[in-house]
DNA sequence: TAGATTGTTAATCGATTAACAATC
DNA sequence: TAGATTGTTAATCGATTAACAATC
């Protein structure tokens, strides 16, 4: 395993499709080959090649990979296994969705408590999760060791929440707002734009008699 | 204008971003340059103006661009002024919260139904829209000349209500499911990886120490 | 052995950034 | 005019793909 190369984000992004690929497929096979996995998703198989040699390098030429090997290696290399707790700020729709959504567990994350700026939904629970005042961000995160957020508040407040967070110690921010955020050096900060993605799928549908556009 | 041009899709999911600053700022400023929001995002001058070229080229030296031409000329461009009706397929915790968030409709998409195949929530509506069975998929889409699906599905059915809802003539997947899709040429499918992200922020926080990395 | 498969080095492709002339 | 700003052409950067030698 490369531990000190810099990994593109192209490729952490497909490890955890890779992984979940592998999971399916583990009680049916031991090895599966760069090429198999390749062809399954119909991407390149240098690429998933190179993908692979980040968190692995032990494939053998004609048999490929042992699957369960594969598995645990990626798992140690995403963090999978190492639990980490995460705060949400914004328990509208969305924020409670993905307080109710367990599968982040998968990945080794939970959030741990929400926080919100209206009286109405603090004090509540969502799938077992409390749901807090802003008081209190900065005590919880200072006494849960707090280093992941995630912002599902409005764009207008997204800034400022996120500037919260950070000055917690927060150093990795999900944030669903669709906006740009502005953060110091070593904070990493994942943009969920809702806004964008739809953006590409409606200007494709727009764009369709023009056609002939792959996938 | 350029019609023709193919347009990065790093540039489409730029525009709506730009279009929220705009539309923050346009009463308190009647024009703008490129340079302004860059600052502002503190990304690239240049990648800015290449972005605008694509929906205005209107831009005049000196004064920059006129706010609310170019809000209406990335609108028209985005396709936000025309409405498209998009299906749902999987009314769980994540179907429900983006049936429930109204954002949408600042760009032009309405989730007009969503379908569901456990008898437990088909009949009930969400944000004064049904959730319907499977079986009346193909009906419906064909009835109200439907192009976009939205997939919230576990990853294991995916892929077949992918088949299906292509089948139905949807020409644009936004697709939640954790895997990737295979369609046929000229169907566009979006995805919104919620475990990749979660990926890239969980590894960041785990490098941490030999950190450095920018933004 | 022959052939499937790996892993690496080189070539290509696409997107970002730098340099600069045009212009209001 | 001088200077801010645009838009374009060229250079750089990063990621993907092709070519190929190594190996089980």
């Amino acid at each position: 395993m490369k531990t000190n190369a810099t990994v593109s984000k192209q490729t952490l992004r497909r490890l955890p499709v890779y992984l979940h690929y592998l999971n399916f497929i583990k009680n049916d096979a031991a090895n599966i080959s760069a090429t198999g996995i390749a062809e399954f998703f119909d991407i390149n198989d240098v690429q998933v090649r190179k993908d692979l040699a980040v968190v692995s390098g032990s494939g053998r030429p004609k048999t490929g990979y042992v699957v369960a090997e594969l598995i645990a290696q990626i798992e140690e290399f995403l963090g999978s296994r190492t639990e980490t707790d995460a705060i949400l700020v914004g328990a509208g729709n969305l924020g409670r969705a993905l307080m109710s959504y367990n599968g982040f567990a998968e990945y080794g994350i939970s959030i741990s408590a929400a926080f919100d700026k209206s009286d109405g939904v603090c004090g509540t629970t969502v799938n077992g999760k409390p749901v807090l005042p802003y008081d209190g961000i900065e005590e919880y995160c200072a006494h849960n060791d707090i280093q992941m957020g995630i912002i599902t508040v409005p764009v207008g407040e997204a800034q400022s929440v996120c500037d919260r967070l950070t000055g917690c110690g927060v150093r990795a921010v999900w944030n669903f707002a669709p906006t740009i955020l502005r953060v110091a050096p070593g904070v990493l900060v994942e943009n969920e734009n809702l806004a964008s993605s739809l953006a590409i799928l409606s200007r494709h549908l727009r764009e369709g008699e023009s056609g002939g556009e792959k996938n």
